[in-house]
DNA sequence: ATCTAATCAGGAGTAACTAG
DNA sequence: CTAGTTACTCCTGATTAGAT
């Protein structure tokens, strides 16, 4: 029968075992089905995934194509360098500082805010209650310089909503109040706490404009 | 008339609508049934909670009276991110090094002395002698700055209500009525030490000011 | 040009620390 | 323990700068 003469998708050979494969439209020997990535033997494995005609295991398929750019957003390919945060990926290029721009370095210490990436130098600046005042970010070793674009926030319709709401209830809440309206709206403590700020401000000035 | 009507636990208003909402042994118009944390409204919602008379969402909930920050020992809601070490968890940014502040990454090494979190440099400080006496932070690269941030405690408005009733009580408690104090109010006996300590002197300096 | 988020400068209050 | 000091947090009011 013709169907007795596969040859294999992987090493081009026939395959006279009693057990072979199908995978993707494709025969294989048992032994000869492995991740494209790292070689791992899929014979014993339950899924596995076909792209573009290349095997892939489940770790390496959804490494490669589940995730998309936490920057750019836009999707990242195999033969993409890329650079992992918390359960995030980045291009190689895409990691950078989101204050000074400054791209980071494999092994170099970077936080974590709200999904922005920040060089240490500016994360520090940030969370030490933005104060510091002296002198640039990053500095000391050659880069930085653009002093430090200051990034403006925009709030939502939902952010707002809540914030006006809490307001109207308490124009100056207290550390806890304002933690936990930070975390309602997915806003940073410090943001918040900048928001009844000027929120007080802006009250006062309308009053006072009457 | 009057006691036929029933009024709304929120707005304190009688009830005339054709629809209102039984929750928690009283009664509401459908749009004042609101989260007291987020304000969202919570008629169209599944689940509400009550605690202490007040009304939660399902986030807002789990948030105050689930697992608790074993930094901050506040909430940590479903969405939060945490770090964990050995049986405790942390809020992303809580798990940071006790001693110079700093958020710890993950895969970084780290130290737990008696539930305190240590990065590795001033793990390593304080089991070698604890002296050094140096200064600088983890870095050495430039950073540093102020050397070992001063942690200042932040307490609620219950916990100063506790104190301060003990306070008029007693402004000089001994070292057992310190530590029960302490348990109550969820602070350390050092804390609450240091909080009778500056209440004496506060007394006395408003007492000379008057 | 306008609105307003972010920053800065400076003050008040007070938690934590130090010396005695 | 007290008295004095240091430094952290939070505020206001003025200013700077990003977005429309």
């Amino acid at each position: 029968m013709k169907t007795e003469l596969r040859s294999c998708a992987a090493c081009g050979e026939p395959i006279s075992d009693r057990f072979f494969l199908e995978v993707g439209g494709c025969s294989w020997h048992a032994h000869c089905l492995r991740c494209c990535m790292c070689m791992c033997p899929l014979d014993r494995q339950q899924s596995c995934f076909i792209r573009e005609r290349q095997v892939y295991c489940k770790a390496d398929y959804s490494k490669n194509f589940g995730a998309k750019c936490s920057k750019c957003c836009r999707g990242i390919s195999a033969s993409d360098w890329v650079r992992r945060a918390r359960d995030l990926v980045f291009h190689l290029a895409c990691f950078a500082c989101d204050q000074c721009g400054r791209q980071l370095s494999t092994g170099e210490q970077f936080a974590l805010m709200d999904d922005r990436v920040l060089c240490k130098a500016h994360y520090l600046e940030t969370v030490e209650g933005g104060t510091t005042s002296s002198d640039e970010g990053c500095d000391g070793d050659g880069y930085h310089k653009s002093k430090t674009k200051r990034v403006r926030t925009t709030f939502t319709e939902e952010q707002l909503q809540v914030l006006q709401a809490n307001f109207q209830i308490d124009s100056n809440p207290d550390g806890q109040d304002l933690e936990r309206i930070a975390s309602v709206t997915g806003l940073s403590k410090r943001v918040t706490q900048v928001w009844f700020q000027n929120s007080r401000a802006r009250q006062k000035k309308h009053i006072h404009a009457e």
